[in-house]
DNA sequence: GCTTGACTTTGACCCTACGTCAAACCTGTA
DNA sequence: TACAGGTTTGACGTAGGGTCAAAGTCAAGC
């Protein structure tokens, strides 16, 4: 019988994790001296303490093993076990290179511009939502603008507060004519059936569709810098192994009012986007 | 102003999460009433809220992403966490795949044999040993079984308890003869500087140099099943990546009286390995 | 038999990043 | 004003031990 830092030390485990088997019950020493209270192990409990291990190490916890080395469990049961816990570790696997690339992407970013960029993707997923919004076309986001800050003023004016909630922008790529399809318009907190006019635009009710995975990032002021945070957002996209599957929105969080708020204006941009 | 509910819709975050990052420091509510204690959060917290959650995502801990945010870390200083992160997740992934390979080659064996094996390998780094041995080449293990026999009787009369340790047999493979050389002998608690005669054997002291990595297993009786056993560590070797990388050894675990004890004998075979 | 140093015991608190109650309190709408 | 639903603090739990501290034990040397 060997005392617990001998047997520790032939097992290569902590003596405290001996202790904290025999509390939990699932490896008691062989002979405890009930005067003391000292742990002796026979080094017949060897074969059972490098189950344990072997079982901890395929990432079973501690109480799922207790049952297995005491044979309560057919080997049709350990073989499903196992092969959750094969998905488990596939899954953390793909986590674990996701996170690498993050962390590569973000590395290469500091080399390129010297400095923490100040824009930071996250994912999020999205509901559905209800929108009152105007459609048009235009070339760029340029000219876009003007358009933005009509729609924005029209319907601020047009929806009381408690119907309207945020002024968002829906671009989409048209590919036939190289031009750009917007759709300007606010969520809706409460639906609204009806077509509506004001100042001479048309707003209709539509439904943007819920996205599982949406790549957003968070950004103050609409004109100087667009370019750079769609770069950002770009590049972590494809960094991160996703790619686009869905038109673009940037939801205004505060209220704009009149083009000179647009500089200050909290925008949220979003891209639905795929594992690649 | 968010109460905390929306705020944390808004962000996809749970209430729990912003109580907390409020109360470590990380994200204070913009204002907190101090009548009722509502947490009140202001939309343009939401950047920083991301910043923390795409920090965290990178595998930062929180207390370190606070300074982070707070500017009072360098970009020199970030690419420094961000590369040991970087190693960090390369290695988890690394750890991911051998738990993988673990896994896989543990549920081939189920569906090979239909049952739980009873040998569980488990890998440990062995110190250097001094030991008192005589070395032989035999043809092989059959015919090296006397010679155990022989020798362990001999080292236990010649040798002192207190001296010795346990029997251990050292197998090299001899590329030129494909004959095996066995090393003979009992580990020493205390070192030993003489050659020593017994029963027409001589013993000599040696030193095992220290393993890194061991693959080891444990079992019980030497004749009947070694083939299994050796059959056994050299699949899990090979399915999990590893090389042989030295001599095995075999330790037996318990004193052996005689012929008779070896097939009641436990005894841990160890190989020495390398990442392959 | 005594001393000494190494070992062991129990108990307690600590770690991450929150999840999950419970009891009491607050807010906004009908 | 009633009520439903949101919010507060506080406490306890998680997995697998690490890290003390105070007190008791063991073995070896003298």
């Amino acid at each position: 019988m060997f005392r617990i830092g001998e047997f520790a030390q032939i097992a290569q485990v902590s003596t405290r994790q001996l202790r904290f088997y025999d509390q939990i019950g699932l490896l008691r020493p062989g002979r405890t001296d009930p005067q003391t209270g000292y742990r002796y192990y026979a080094i017949r409990q060897l074969p059972r303490l490098n189950a344990i291990l072997a079982l901890k190490d395929l990432g079973l916890m501690l109480d799922q093993i207790a049952p297995l080395l005491d044979e309560a469990i057919s080997s049709k049961e350990l073989r499903g076990m196992l092969l959750l816990k094969q998905a488990e570790a596939e899954q953390a696997i793909r986590i674990g290179e996701q996170r690498l690339r993050h962390i590569e992407s973000r590395i290469a970013q500091i080399d390129r511009q010297g400095g923490i960029s100040g824009y930071d993707v996250v994912t999020k997923s999205l509901p559905s939502q209800p929108i009152l919004a105007t459609r048009h076309t235009v070339a760029d986001l340029e000219e876009g603008g003007p358009l933005v800050a009509a729609a924005a003023a029209a319907g601020h004016a047009a929806l009381r507060p408690s119907q309207r909630g945020n002024l968002i922008v829906v671009a989409r790529n048209n590919p036939d004519s190289d031009r750009l399809d917007l759709t300007i318009g606010y969520t809706l907190i409460r639906s609204i059936g009806r077509t509506l006019t004001a100042e001479g635009l048309t707003f209709s009710p539509e439904n943007l569709p819920a996205v599982d995975t949406a790549a957003t990032i968070v950004r103050q002021g609409t004109n100087p810098e667009s370019h750079a945070a769609f770069g950002a957002i770009g590049t972590w996209i494809e960094a991160n192994g996703y790619a686009v599957a869905g038109p673009s929105r940037e939801i205004f969080l505060e209220p704009v009012l009149g083009p000179p708020g647009f500089d200050k204006a909290l925008v949220e941009i979003q891209f639905p986007v795929t594992p690649a």
